[in-house]
DNA sequence: ATCTGGCTAGGAC
DNA sequence: CTAACGGTCCTAGCCAGAT
């Protein structure tokens, strides 16, 4: 049977977001930053008239921002998260077979259902009317097609927001096709539609009619995979359930540069904290922790130091005091006096299930209800509530964000600034 | 001859 | 006034070294 794979995907998602709680930025150009109010990661439609592209740093674009008018928002991932929690929460219900594919998106499966395009109208007018959040949904036999398909409903208004690929003729199909560059497929991004290009392939239905064997041999099996979901074959399949991270990163940028040891001290316990929280939430543990500082790439005038060390830990755990003071090791090896350090993180990996996990009979326990009761205190009162003691001394390294609007959703001491 | 780990490239959002 | 360019996560493919 046909399969019907709906992609919803919300219309620039955190500029949206911020316009739920300012109607009166409907029709404004609005956009919202990067952490460290670096780059452009969301953009209204408006914005993107003007030409702006996704990434611009936004020290580039400014004065032609201020000139047009444009709103630039500091990024509010803690109110972006839960309008998205409330998002999937409401397409959950409209598909026994719900994969949450990123913070803005899911995959449904609609295979069966009786009226798809029915179905897909009614989840963009549910999710407008309890969120205020405008969707577009694509459907088609493949993930890689309902994703071509969205594409096509949110770029054509006449669609109104939803475009089922799988209810056109062979020739529709072909038509629709030409119309897209490579570019726009699914895993294709700018190396591979370079090298496309080169060999004369240059629109969506000349790859899906290209030669599977000879894509192949020549891209690897990513291309021949994505050539097959284009011909209607499906190699991706939905999948409901979120695997185990199987590494885990926290870093930043600073809002200024460190060159003092206890400045990066302060800020790799920081990010151990909210590493090792993601690490308890899934239930594992880690092996090794890696510590990266890394000096500003982008200063050609200053030297470049970028050093990381990986560190084994004897006795994977989920601890946030044993893995700083591991991290804490490793910094201590690596930093050198006398560079401007303008970022830094930590990895976690070799990660395991933390009941299958080997235990360390010779090691003195430490109450697992520790780790529990600053989740637990956190968790209530709010991040940083309890924290290591060397995180949070110092705040030199903490990142800029000028105009970051207030969580509405989840800070009642915000919620008094809403205006709606 | 095959498996493994380490590393880089490329990609998504 | 100047300087100012994000963060997390994945898989494929290659190589070297171990089995």
């Amino acid at each position: 049977m046909q399969q019907s794979i709906a992609l919803v995907d919300c219309n620039n998602f955190y500029v949206s977001c911020e316009r739920v709680f300012r109607p009166d930025l409907e029709n404004k150009p609005v956009v919202v930053l990067s952490n460290n109010d670096g780059c452009v990661v969301a953009r209204s439609g408006e914005v993107k008239a003007l030409g702006i592209n996704m990434g611009e740093p936004w020290f580039k674009i400014r004065d032609a921002a201020r000139r047009h008018g444009i709103i630039a928002f500091s990024s509010n991932y803690a109110l972006y998260a839960d309008m998205s929690n409330r998002v999937m929460n409401v397409l959950s219900a409209f598909s026994p077979h719900q994969e949450v594919y990123s913070i803005d998106e899911s995959f449904l499966d609609l295979t069966g259902f009786a009226d798809v395009r029915g179905h897909a109208r009614e989840i963009r007018k549910t999710v407008r009317r309890h969120l205020g959040i405008p969707v577009c949904v694509g459907i088609g036999p493949t993930k890689t097609l309902s994703k071509l398909a969205n594409h096509v409903a949110k770029k054509h208004p006449r669609s109104e927001g939803v475009f089922d690929y799988n209810v056109l003729t062979g020739s529709q199909r072909q038509s629709v096709l030409k119309n897209i560059g490579v570019n726009d497929v699914w895993g294709i991004g700018k190396k591979l539609s370079a090298s496309l290009h080169a060999q004369g392939i240059e629109t969506v239905l000349q790859l899906r009619d290209a030669n599977a064997k000879g894509m192949r041999a020549k891209h690897g099996v990513v291309m021949e995979r994505i050539i097959a979901e284009l011909n209607g074959i499906s190699c991706i399949g939905v999948t409901d359930i979120d695997p185990p991270k199987k590494q885990i990163v926290s870093s930043r940028s600073f809002g200024q540069t460190v060159e003092d040891i206890d400045d990066l001290k302060d800020a790799i316990a920081h990010f151990v904290t909210n590493a090792a929280l993601k690490l308890r939430a899934q239930g594992s543990v880690a092996g090794i922790v890696q510590v990266f500082i890394m000096t500003d790439r982008f200063r050609n005038d200053q030297p470049q130091y970028n050093p990381s060390m990986s560190l084994p830990i004897p006795v994977p755990t989920d601890d946030s005091l044993l893995i700083s003071q591991w991290a804490g090791r490793g910094l201590d090896a690596i930093f050198r006096k006398g560079y401007f350090y303008k970022k830094a993180g930590v990895i976690l990996s070799e990660i395991s299930d933390k009941s299958l996990a080997q235990t360390d009979m010779f090691a003195p326990i430490r109450k697992p209800e520790l780790m529990h009761a600053m989740d637990s205190v956190n968790a209530r009162f709010g991040k940083g509530a309890l924290r290591l003691s060397q995180d949070g001394s110092r705040r030199s390294w903490s990142m800029r964000q000028e105009n970051r609007s207030p969580e509405y959703t989840t800070r009642w001491d915000e919620v008094a600034v809403c205006r709606c």
